[in-house]
DNA sequence: TCTGACCTGCGA
DNA sequence: TCGCAGGTCAGA
């Protein structure tokens, strides 16, 4: 799934519903997505404890048991499931949380190229830059990591140790919304358009967040629906189709092995 | 800095 | 059967 407002959106709706429940027992399916601990293991040291908070930084998910943290990236088809009942996949069910009061959360990864660690205390998230809804992501601080780069600007966008939690997605409609070619580098930038940019990688992640993140494939919300915010992709996947703003074709590029979309005119 | 590898499912 | 999919790594 999942950039940054899907996570968003699984946090919320966890924290919604587990927040200070207590976690009965937890069946976990030995699978490569266990990094750290092996499943059994994962499973016994949740057992009994209960949900005191629900973080995200970037595309990770952790939360805060007693002693226990366990932090979850969802890889490209990780999600949160209520009902084992709306999984679509229940073969590739790895995780069942049984809360009290019968209350079950249940985690599906088709791909599998979700992780999943446990530790004994948040970890700093050090080799991740800046969460860019976070308060201290300032126009300052984005005019600083834009400096000295020559990587272009796509790159540097989906490059998670220099802005994390966008993807591919919201990095194409990022760079349409602030009419920057992807290609271009990130030190040739001007001032202008640092700050136009700045401004809608907020409002885009904000909007996605409003509308429950982007159900492109594999996403859904943790009550089994789709996102909303598919219905107002300006460029992403829409090769081809006229430009909302000035009607020309959208071109497709591939940059990193990534689909890249953008249009030819109003993106310079 | 680029490419392939890791996985599975789906549609052309 | 092939190419492609909201991601990240290791290794050339």
């Amino acid at each position: 799934m999942p950039e940054l407002p899907e996570v968003e959106t699984v946090a919320r709706q966890i924290r919604r519903g587990y927040l200070n429940r207590t976690i009965r027992k937890v069946d976990a399916k030995p699978s490569i997505i266990f990094q750290n601990v092996p499943a059994p293991e994962f499973a016994q040291r949740l057992a009994g404890k209960r949900l005191r908070t629900v973080n995200r930084y970037g595309k990770f998910l952790y939360w805060e048991l007693e002693d226990a943290v366990p932090v979850f990236h969802l890889g490209m088809s990780g999600i949160f499931l209520k009902d084992a009942s709306r999984s679509l996949y229940p073969q590739h069910i790895h995780l069942r949380f049984q809360f009290e009061d019968g209350v079950n959360l249940y985690f599906q990864d088709v791909r599998k190229f979700g992780k999943i660690y446990l530790y004994d205390r948040p970890p700093a998230f050090d080799n991740l830059g800046p969460d860019p809804t976070d308060e201290n992501f300032t126009l300052n601080t984005f005019r600083k990591l834009l400096n000295l780069k020559t990587m272009n600007v796509k790159t540097f966008l989906m490059d998670q140790k220099q802005i994390a939690g966008i993807g591919n997605i919201y990095a194409n409609e990022a760079l349409f919304d602030s009419r920057i070619h992807p290609l271009r580098p990130v030190n040739e930038i001007r001032a202008g358009e640092a700050e136009h940019l700045f401004r809608s990688i907020r409002k885009i992640l904000a909007a996605a967040i409003e509308n429950f993140g982007t159900s492109y494939t594999a996403y859904r919300t943790v009550e089994g629906e789709t996102g909303e915010n598919q219905n107002f992709l300006k460029v992403y996947q829409r090769f081809g189709q006229p430009c909302p703003r000035c009607g020309t074709a959208i071109e497709k590029i591939v940059l990193n092995s990534r689909s890249t979309f953008f249009c030819p005119v109003c993106q310079v």
